[in-house]
DNA sequence: TATGGAGTTGACTAACAACTCAACATGTAT
DNA sequence: ATACATGTTGAGTTGTTAGTCAACTCCATA
């Protein structure tokens, strides 16, 4: 519980077989960071650093993002800057949304255009 | 538009019929720091001064937070906690949701459970 | 046994956030 | 004229975020 994100990334990066090097060098950080956050020597990086990862580790970022409390720029841009959104947001949050109706509204949300 | 958060403010404390000083008083701030956000010098303070400050003016803290662009901490609550709800913002932040579109998910949304 | 790849650690830093302090300007009432 | 409330500004402070750099250690294999 003390490092699960530290944890997750070690075995996302070991899965993709790549080393600290490799995977620090894709994203142009120094390895010695990725070291120390995987043994929990320091905090999570930034989100949108996370996603870099996700993007190179070839995975979907949401679940690290989740682990560490973090919101993507482009999400809080959306949140922030769209009036209506905050509203789906607020109503959600008062309706204590579970997980499997968070799932229902994916699908409202790809029924919405044709679905692709 | 170029500093909506400051003339808010303003706008606010003079209809409080408060002074610089005697907001940043109440506060425990610095009053030139009220002046400089005022004027847009210094970017919006943190969301709890934000609440601390409507706390002093009496309203509602929600509009001048959404000025911000900060999140406002029970969205980044449900946001942060939830990997599905990340999904789900993700997915609306791809597929570049209209305000018309946004609104027809809240509708969803309210459709979710019997109407309360 | 030495060469190289992988990982760990301590010390340091640049940029930013959220302010404070001191000095000065301006407007108003006396 | 001056006294005082109010507002503005430049410069500096303190803490946090998100890392870097150089110096190690450990391990496999040629």
């Amino acid at each position: 519980m003390t490092n699960s994100f530290g944890n997750a990334l070690r075995e996302c990066r070991r899965a993709a077989k790549l080393s600290q090097r490799e995977l620090a060098n894709r994203i142009g950080l120094d390895f010695s960071y990725i070291s120390k956050i995987e043994n929990g020597r320091l905090p999570p990086p930034s989100a949108d650093t996370i996603v870099e990862i996700c993007r190179v580790l070839e995975i979907e970022p949401e679940e690290l993002l989740a682990l560490t409390g973090k919101i993507p720029s482009k999400v809080r841009e959306i949140v922030s800057s769209s009036k209506t959104a905050q509203e789906f947001l607020s109503e959600a949050q008062r309706m204590g949304l579970t997980d499997d109706e968070w799932t229902t509204m994916v699908k409202s949300l790809r029924k919405l255009r044709g679905h692709d």
